[in-house]
DNA sequence: CCCATAAGTTTCGTTTTGGAACTATGGCAA
DNA sequence: TTGCCATAGTTCCAAAACGAAACTTATGGG
């Protein structure tokens, strides 16, 4: 099975899976609660690539959980903020954070 | 960045997805809460590949998340069960359930 | 004019995935 | 004792996704 037939999926689970159950996307929306916006803010803080980023992005803002908006009228710049849909993400992504506490401890830093 | 790297991140919502943020994880933990145990009960419930199947629950095994327990011992067969720790991923799944259900309703049935 | 900033896009080699066939182990029945 | 079934995997190959790095587009400033 393809996964992006799970879409319309009968379950719930699947269906959300099927726009942040990929490696990064839910990255991104982490990014966007700690208050991040713009395309090399989320490059930095996360570490994946500007090609896959810019993939993801578009998604999130077709699914309706990001918006793009223009930010700047000199050079035309654009970041992306959470929509209600996307801020409604927030518990979920607490209980991964939640569980990623207690359970996942860090076992050597992550840089020098 | 590779994926792995993130095992060790600062981010306790980046080190659990370096578990279950892959496509397919999360769902064979569904199954997993919706009573299924076996490996022919993944599949058809998910209509995930065997081969990807077997790599997933591996590694759900050696995060233990999952445990491998042989149910027969005429043919010997093994099926797996949630441990404690992956019990705990409940409130996860559950927020992932309501958030699907609230904005990403079925478009079509899945299979006629 | 040349450099810097910032949001992307393109290219290309590597890795992961999907699909399907194949293997291994043992029960059961003719 | 042979052959078929069930079940948990493994192997193989082509297709898709990904990572790294260079390139593009647009504008402002010295």
């Amino acid at each position: 099975m393809k996964w992006s037939e799970l879409s319309d999926n009968w379950c719930p689970v699947a269906r959300t899976l099927s726009i942040v159950g990929d490696r990064w996307t839910l990255l991104i929306l982490r990014d966007c609660f700690l208050g991040l916006s713009r395309f090399e803010q989320f490059i930095e803080s996360s570490g994946m690539t500007r090609h896959i980023l810019a993939e993801r992005l578009k998604r999130l803002v077709e699914a309706g959980i990001l918006e793009r908006r223009q930010y700047s009228d000199g050079p035309k710049r654009y970041d992306y903020v959470l929509t209600d849909k996307g801020q409604e993400l927030a518990p979920a992504l607490m209980t991964l954070r939640d569980w990623g506490k207690r359970h996942m401890p860090v076992r050597r830093a992550t840089a020098g």
